[in-house]
DNA sequence: GCACATCTGGAACAACATTCCATGCTGGAA
DNA sequence: TTCCAGCATGGAATGTTGTTCCAGATGTGC
């Protein structure tokens, strides 16, 4: 507890909301969604609840701003089409709009696995101020893909508001997984809590729950990343079947 | 507040975990989600704190049941194909699968929009532990209808999972519409409110949102059910567009 | 060097979840 | 009936949280 040097670094390392939201993302991540706190955070940047108070209105607002740095960070990477820091020279010269979305919801579903306190957040967020700053985000994103596929100018934002709402229930149940598997064995491998859960699911009632016993054992050796990749490629090829017949279908 | 009753309604109506969810449930409607407290709790019940530690063992453990609860009766309802309290005798007798996992998805899509809480609830309580009780039966419900469909029983898993997740997604983001409109606009008809956004969306940065503000006046007539249920057709086309086929495509 | 708005941090406050414990109640045994 | 064991209860007390208040420090205009 620096308490001497404070007034020293009063000015080397001014107190701003980026520090504060940056401070906050690490509390966050190391501690988890209860570990962030006013103390904590007052502690771990040497000042007082007022400083802070100057900066954010209250935690609300605090968690929104995190929740937007966050996914402002991941959409951007998801833009440059799904490659993790790829050299910006030449960005993807003839990626299709497909991987384009693929990229996109990628770079969302990796922010979430990095930073599991967002699945919560992000619904909270959206549950709050559901047209505030982190859905217009997320849409343009997707969107500016879907636009580039042959999709009618009407089914925009049908289509884009699909995928987005796909990616958030996926990215955050599996995102759920992932945090659990590292709470439940942090150096075993995640097969291990797959098989927990799978054993889990065979020992349902069997008059109850006949289909999830059934498929309990497809849990073992399935990878959260390509099933969620699948679901995507499910929407999509949904897309292209709705989207490139003539009029319509008679009857589905 | 009957203070001097109690005591002769101790045994008459005596508390159990039961009457604590219904309870909270009504709270949670109600006040929302701050509105849970144990001491307003012990307010409706007239009871104190030690009575309902008695039964639940946290606020976490009673949000758990809680949502539990809601989710168990949604299924219920929607496992009877969308149509609401219909009568049990000759429960839909040549439904198809489609409209099966219609009436699953809508039963859950009307639970959130009557509780505008479960959606966070929701995301929490999978993120807590995402295999404890409510993600099999979401799973059964929409399961069920899925192995009716003409998939091969290794994509039962992945489909199902994709239908679910994007139930949970879209119906998040719907719920937090209709709230929101809800806080806004009590009486006023949702258009104003769907206005008010479609406006905002407009103001965005060309540069940075030119999707989203060419889609901005699509968001003015749409109705939240109607968009849910396409996007579930979305989905479910993607299914009969690469179930169908026969052994498998060369490349996507 | 002086005043001003900006910014800071410590102390104080109300509300919260949770624990503790003395007391009430109920169903069965004597 | 009387008694007792144990389930069940509710009020008081505790520690922590988000938030407010305010006296004072800081850097910038004169």
């Amino acid at each position: 507890m620096a308490t001497r040097t404070r007034r020293s670094q009063r000015r080397t390392e001014a107190l701003s909301r980026e520090r504060i939201v940056e401070a906050a993302v690490e509390l966050l991540d190391t501690a988890g969604e209860s570990g962030l706190t006013f103390r904590a955070l007052t502690e771990r940047l040497a000042t007082g609840p007022g400083a802070i108070y100057w900066h954010v209105a209250n935690k609300d607002e605090l968690l929104a701003a995190v929740t937007d740095a966050v996914v402002a960070a991941a959409v951007a990477v998801g833009r440059t089409a799904g490659t993790r820091q790829s050299p910006p020279e030449k960005p993807e010269p003839q990626a299709s709009p497909q991987d384009g979305i693929r990229g996109v919801a990628l770079g969302l579903f990796e922010a979430i696995e990095r930073h599991p306190w967002l699945a919560t957040q992000l619904a909270a967020q959206l549950s709050r101020s559901p047209w505030g700053t982190v859905t217009p985000r997320m849409f343009e994103s997707i969107g500016q893909q879907v636009r580039a596929l042959d999709v009618p100018e009407s089914s925009w934002f049908t289509v884009t508001s699909a995928l987005v709402h796909y990616v958030l229930g996926a990215a955050g149940q599996n995102a759920a997984n992932s945090a659990s598997a590292r709470a439940l064995a942090p150096g075993v491998d995640r097969a291990r809590f797959l098989d927990t859960v799978s054993t889990a699911w065979e020992e349902l009632d069997p008059d109850e729950y006949p289909f999830t016993r059934a498929v309990a054992d497809q849990i073992r050796g399935h990878d959260d990343r390509e099933q969620f990749l699948a679901g995507i490629d499910l929407v999509l090829a949904g897309i292209t079947a709705t989207q490139r017949r003539e009029p319509r279908p008679g009857q589905e």
